[in-house]
DNA sequence: CTGAAAGCGCTAACAT
DNA sequence: ATGTTAGCGCTTTCAG
């Protein structure tokens, strides 16, 4: 079924049937527009899009990759991206890169490949090969970073949040609630958001004269498994620590498992600090204290940006950077240190 | 950049640049070749797949509509059928219609556009319009269901799980471990899985001669929130329980927390049973006992099935039943029932 | 092994 | 307001 039997069908032109199809602005007679859609409606007929997007050059189609689809952050970032894709009339071509530099190529390849407008990318934090990136390039298509930055795509403009000062805050309401004994537990090494937050903490712990112990910072992966072999690593060591910093909240449930299993009592012996805010941290046990980002919102101005790229809109290749807020949780005590 | 830019850079026709691209079997001399592919790696050239797919009648596209990214029993799906497909070269146009008749047509819609070989989904339970049903119909696509079923595409095959089954072995092993008034927390009423889950539950409750009281079951969604809520009305009715199954894990996770702030004890004064042993289960505090669906299998099978059914493979209409199994933890005590 | 040409379903001038 | 026509980038016969 294509718009030749449709045109047919009507008794009309193909040109005619377009317009319809299309809404086009230049009219076509109410009454012959009705008859149009009569029988579309009646054949069950639906337009090839892919077709025409080869001459309109666009897809209407985005693609957004994501490294790990079941860490509860990036579902809700989605949300947001998917929002405001769908109510521009974009679809998303989500795909999940299980932080895998391989499949994130591979994912990439397909959106050069399918023409995509416009691509939104939270990288693995690996290089790519040469030939892709010149490949993207040359391709023009616009790309739009969240959350994390990323070597490849140095120009890009992208969505973030300003990890230090997040880190920073939260380390000091470590401080403030009496730690003094503070271990890192980051996420990779690699990735940008690690580092930042890890700035954070270390300038937290200077200003507060509290010196600070390399031994205290472990890396790992953004996962719930490596945030609780980690914090496993520290119980089992000799080192003597009554608060944490978690780079992530998925590594702070981690952590409290550990912890538990250890018959640590949180927050009495250990505070606990998480970074995200993902829906869980409040139906935990201890429930979380933790420095909320604005997730849903760094997915929508995602692709709010990526829009404007794509429509050149001024000032579409600025970045921005979004701010976390405390979340009062149990996992720590305000102002313990004060007694 | 176009097939026809390489062609004429490499002095040969666009045919067999086109045969060099799709790797046709029907050779090209290995010389011309290793020119064209030098030409082609040189200028980072990428051929249009959505033109040619307009000539081949398959875009390698398959569609999965899920009712909710959030809730964490859904990516790990979606994780199964993503490996799935790509190793079968195929990517997944992945739409989240959050539980919303409305999206999940539009999504639908945007799939016979886009040409989809194959639709994966797990509808939200409610109808869809005759026209769009009608449409999908005449498109020829094929589609599978997952985990649910759909009034919509009552022919259509499908991964399932044996709900019944696995409700009425959960709910025993609340009677074992000592329940004898155990409410029953479920997802919506307008989907399969809570009405067989239902019967499960009434069917183990009936062999032990426990009678059955309405007032105990609740309906609501597949959340945390839901949980949380309903749990909160019961605890603050008359009604005196001492067991909770709950439709699925997030449905628990919301529970205990309602039951955390009531200050009851799980599993001493309350035992929780939880659905699905989604990746958080394990984590939380008292663990979940819970039905363990195989999640990532669901995916990756109903993928296979797809694609069988592309390929009008034999067997490729026949739905399959998964099993679930016990997975016992904290927040049930087995064998209570026996002191 | 390679080229030429027809056509996939649709859009967009340009006519009428 | 509608029809006609020339592509869009690619695949696939069919010749040579």
């Amino acid at each position: 079924m294509t718009i030749n039997d449709i045109a047919r069908m009507a008794g009309v032109s193909k040109g005619t049937v377009s317009r319809v199809i299309n809404n086009n602005p230049r009219g076509v007679s109410e009454e012959t527009r009705q008859h149009i859609l009569d029988i579309i409606e009646r054949v069950g007929y639906v337009p090839n899009r892919m077709a025409g997007s080869i001459t309109l050059a666009r897809t209407k189609m985005l693609g957004l990759i994501i490294p790990d689809i079941q860490n509860m952050f990036f579902p809700q970032m989605v949300r947001g991206a998917e929002d405001c894709a769908m109510e521009h009339g974009y679809t998303l071509f989500l795909c999940n890169s299980d932080s895998n530099i391989q499949k994130e190529q591979q994912y990439l390849q397909a959106f050069i490949e399918k023409r995509v407008d416009g691509i939104l990318i939270n990288s693995c934090g690996e290089r790519m090969e040469e030939r892709l990136r010149r490949s993207i390039q040359k391709s023009n298509i616009p790309v739009v970073l969240l959350d994390r930055r990323s070597k490849d795509f140095p120009g890009a403009p992208g969505i973030f949040v300003d990890n230090e000062e997040g880190a920073y805050t939260g380390t000091c309401h470590l401080i403030d609630s009496g730690c003094t004994a503070i271990c890192f537990l980051g996420g990779p090494e690699g990735v940008n958001t690690t580092a930042e937050r890890f700035r954070g903490y270390r300038q937290a712990l200077k200003e507060s004269g509290i010196s600070f112990r390399p031994e205290y910072v472990l890396y790992g992966s953004y996962s719930t498994l490596s945030g609780y072999e980690r914090m496993k690593n520290i119980l089992e060591s000799e080192l003597k620590i009554d608060g944490v910093f978690a780079g992530a909240d998925i590594i702070a449930v981690g952590a409290l498992r550990a912890l538990r299993e250890r018959q640590v009592s949180v927050p009495e012996e250990i505070s606990v600090l998480g970074f995200d805010n993902i829906a869980i941290s409040a139906d935990l046990s201890p429930s979380l204290t933790t420095m909320a980002q604005p997730i849903y919102e760094i997915g929508y101005r995602a692709v709010s940006k990526l829009l404007a790229q794509i429509h050149r809109d001024p000032g579409c290749d600025r970045s921005e950077w979004m701010h976390t807020t405390l979340v009062l949780r149990e996992s720590t005590q305000k102002g313990r240190g004060l007694k």
